[in-house]
DNA sequence: TGCGCCATCTAACAAAGGTTAAAGACGAAT
DNA sequence: ATTCGTCTTTAACCTTTGTTAGATGGCGCA
């Protein structure tokens, strides 16, 4: 199950980006790795530190955390085929800490390796130009999501952007995915306090547009989870239309149920 | 006064990162640039557009900004010898606006020239780096500010940042600065009401640790606010101690007012 | 000189969300 | 099965901040 695969979710991440010729993906499929596993709330890296590998993540969730004023906030989210510290590339000096929720597992990969596939594919180099700029776009992003929404259409907001970033590397086509954030986890996320994630999570439930039991979300309709949140994707810089697909697959349960 | 002055602008920005050769500084001085002048409330570069061309800050500051359920929404502010759009060099594609505070010069510099610096010189590639990273630093941040400070530690910081990045710059060296922001441009950095802006900067008034008077802010007590705003200034990256200079200066004015 | 505009300021009230504390619920480990 | 710890839920109360609306003040311009 390892060999091959560190690289061909990398490529699945691309490919949501720009289009790939096979010959990308076989300059893609030398890629040299170091398969790591991290617990939940392990710090795969830590502020201060200064790797020569990049993080590539596999399976879980990996979030930029900050110890800010003696509670932990976490700042950005990343999902299986992000490199969160890819923008670290030239200048690798930690200020944040990168900590794992949930079961983790990661494909430390050498600094070099990008440099080289920069070099020899400028779509390949255009493609991780845009994954890094995506990460800076979801952070602006955030920012508006804290500063410009109530308690529950940012969470709205944030289970938007998770769900679509899901759906872009083939997770969550049914808009159910297993969660390992606790209520706590949104709080941190959302800037809330924990009872309030609570009863935001309550009133979402309340309105149907979503269950949240034991680790797992389904996010029961889709349509209006996104007029809630007011969300609109194209800062993902995602190349399919996710939403339109998604909004799609909503009506034809929607069909089904009726 | 135009010819040379765009390259001083960004070498000050760069040295305050990383130590620069004169070597270094030549190939900065063979800058191709384009001047550009705008007023208050101009956007120099607008969502969706596609530059050929980075946005070198000369005077005056620059905002990303970013029209967010009905209100305008500033996601992180530039200092002269900035170049907020570093980051697009590669995929310039604009999700965000860049919008002008007061008035504002700026030098169009040719993508093609960071390439060439970025391959002419080891060290100046590094440079242009950290300017990039400090930028990201900066978001996460500012997302930390909003998210754990309330309104009146979150005024603070953000005017101990600005104050730091001038000062790095060789402005406000005495913490007195011009300042074209209202009260209203305050509470949309902030994500507070321009009501509770106006308190806010009453309080901070109150407490004498500032002066904010007709387009002019004045620390009164730097160590004071530095305290109340929780301010750790190493996620700008910069190579001076500029907090400990700070410090002496605060502790030296204090002396004489004693 | 007076007008109009915009920024600042003030006050009263309303709403959103924080805090504290304690009670359930669930899962993992013994 | 029991126990422990963590996560979720509930309730009461309180603080911060938003909202609305109007007053004040400065500045450019006719």
């Amino acid at each position: 199950m390892q060999s091959g695969f560190p690289f061909t979710k990398f490529a699945d991440r691309l490919a949501s980006l720009v289009e790939l010729s096979s010959d990308d993906v076989d300059l893609l499929a030398k890629m040299p790795a170091t398969i790591g596993h991290f617990g939940s709330r392990d710090i795969v890296a830590r502020k201060g530190d200064r790797p020569t590998v990049c993080c590539l993540l596999l399976q879980g969730y990996l979030c930029w955390t900050v110890d800010c004023e003696s509670q932990q906030q976490i700042t950005s989210l990343h999902v299986p085929g992000d490199i969160p510290d890819l923008q670290a590339l030239s200048a690798p000096l930690l200020q944040f800490d990168l900590t794992a929720f949930g079961p983790v597992v990661v494909a430390f990969v050498p600094h070099r390796f990008f440099r080289e596939l920069s070099e020899a594919s400028a779509r390949l180099s255009r493609a991780l130009s845009l994954l890094m700029l995506t990460d800076v776009w979801c952070l602006r992003n955030w920012i508006c999501n804290l500063a410009t929404r109530d308690a529950l259409a940012r969470v709205a907001h944030l289970l938007c952007e998770l769900t679509v970033r899901l759906q872009a590397i083939g997770q969550a086509r049914d808009f159910r995915f297993l969660s390992p954030f606790t209520q706590t986890d949104l709080a941190a996320a959302c800037a809330i306090s924990a009872v309030h994630a609570n009863r935001t999570i309550q009133e979402l439930r309340r309105r149907k547009l979503l269950q949240w039991n034991s680790r797992t979300i389904e996010i029961t309709d889709w349509s209006g989870l996104v007029r809630l949140a007011g969300f609109q994707p194209d800062y993902l810089g995602l190349r399919k239309p996710s939403l339109q697909e998604a909004k799609d697959f909503n009506a034809s349960l929607a069909e089904i149920r009726i």
